[in-house]
DNA sequence: CGGAATGTTGATATGCCTCAACTAAAGTGG
DNA sequence: CCACTTTAGTTGAGGCATATCAACATTCCG
């Protein structure tokens, strides 16, 4: 059984301080757990969620379908994220959700969220903040795939992916399992699979970098962050994880 | 003297229920106003405010600055718009804010705000949902700049503008004042300068946008809406404004 | 009134896309 | 478990959308 309330809590202490009533609040959410497969949905545009979503494992990822069928991705999530906290106070989503990869969520009834909010505001602050940090990484996205050529942004993107990871503990050695496929990486970065495929030769080439079967392993943490115009300050963390080597 | 309490409720009522108790809250807000020159800063990347803005008159713009001295806009911002609303949740700031043309903002103390809170909790949530929309505007602007041409991104970023201005009764006729320039516009959309210039003139070639002067002309709404991709579903407002002739 | 910023246009350069052909890996049914 | 199909990744050649640069026109502003 996942410690839902664990992660959540871990979560939400990089950015936020919890006292122990507001722990204890979050201890008493109700959930039920789902696994996904990979590239399974798990919200679709248009939906009016009544559950909301904690990333237990896996990787999940927030997209926009595009008139021509194909997507945008937005955003990746990982372990104690909340991918669909929006929808608590906006009725429809206006983007999905699916798995990268395989991943479980757990779903806790906005009900009981509410309730939280009632009880100890702190905890719907803490919640406020998670979202208002995830605007930041927007932003960061609005940047990095309107001024950046292809491998800066590239390296930009796992830059931050990784030191997300590594935030969350979720880093072994140098290597973070993000099973992402090239044509995910082409609609997320605004390429062609193309030229994705030739801009992740070239980080490896670099020797900054190598993303294979789903891996992304760093090999020099300080050069790939300055070459992707990297600072993690938009992340908001209390206190930034220790740098990869 | 610009009524601040009044075009504050106007705009959270544009996605949000106010009682009248919480309208009263509002209008307890102590401000103060301050006039900004075209292009004026009036938040800095780094800050940390202690005042929240609420625009008044004009366009407030918020933009990243980019190691080689450009700039990234990310969005705009008009009256009844709170765009450092996350300052009350995020200390530093990890963007700057700027006017574009002539404005007018007002400035309520964060402790105000803060107060209100806990006071009202349905205040709170309804600028929580402000800031919800300024992230769906923000994933919005992801996919924009990066899965469209160029003439089609311009489009879709003035039929945004428009529609939220005229959700907000900005428009007069079929005109909105948008003092932007073309740089910006370049630095908003990730296009030189050039480039947008000829954009431009496509879609009054088309006959279904002029802008001139800092002005917005719609001049074919629907197929301006068409041709630029627009469905405003992301903006979450309660009651779409009649749409444009 | 003079200088600077902004907008306009044309010519040339280039970064990324498209398409196509191929390889490798993964899933599927006999 | 193998043959088959499908999906994912790789590479090269050529094309095109947008960048760059330069010259000039215009408007703004001190």
């Amino acid at each position: 059984m996942p410690r839902v309330h664990e992660i959540l809590v871990r979560k939400l202490r990089e950015h936020s301080r919890l006292s122990a009533e507001d722990i204890a609040e979050i201890r008493a959410f109700s959930y039920s757990v789902r696994t996904l497969l990979p590239n399974e949905d798990f919200i679709r545009q248009g939906d009016v969620p009544e559950v909301c979503a904690v990333v237990v494992s896996g990787v999940v990822a927030r997209y926009h379908l595009r008139r021509n069928g194909g997507r945008q991705y937005l955003s990746f999530h990982m372990a104690g994220d909340m991918p669909d906290a929006q929808a608590l106070f906006l009725d429809r989503m206006d983007h999905a959700v699916s798995a990268i990869g395989q991943a479980t969520v757990a779903a806790i009834p906005h009900s009981e969220v509410e309730r939280a909010f009632e009880q100890r505001p702190s905890v719907g602050f803490a919640i406020w903040r998670e979202t208002l940090i995830d605007a930041a990484i927007f932003r960061e996205a609005i940047t990095n795939n309107s001024a950046r050529s292809i491998t800066v942004r590239m390296a930009h993107f796992f830059c931050e992916i990784f030191y997300r990871a590594r935030a969350t503990n979720l880093v072994v050695g140098d290597t973070f399992e993000f099973p992402i496929s090239l044509r995910q990486l082409g609609e997320t970065l605004g390429f062609a699979i193309a030229s994705i495929n030739r801009s992740l030769q070239e980080l490896r080439n670099m020797r900054v970098l190598e993303f294979r079967n789903g891996q992304i392993q760093i090999k020099n943490w300080s050069k790939l962050k300055e070459f992707g115009e990297f600072d993690p300050a938009y992340l908001h963390l209390r206190k930034p994880p220790i740098a990869a080597k």
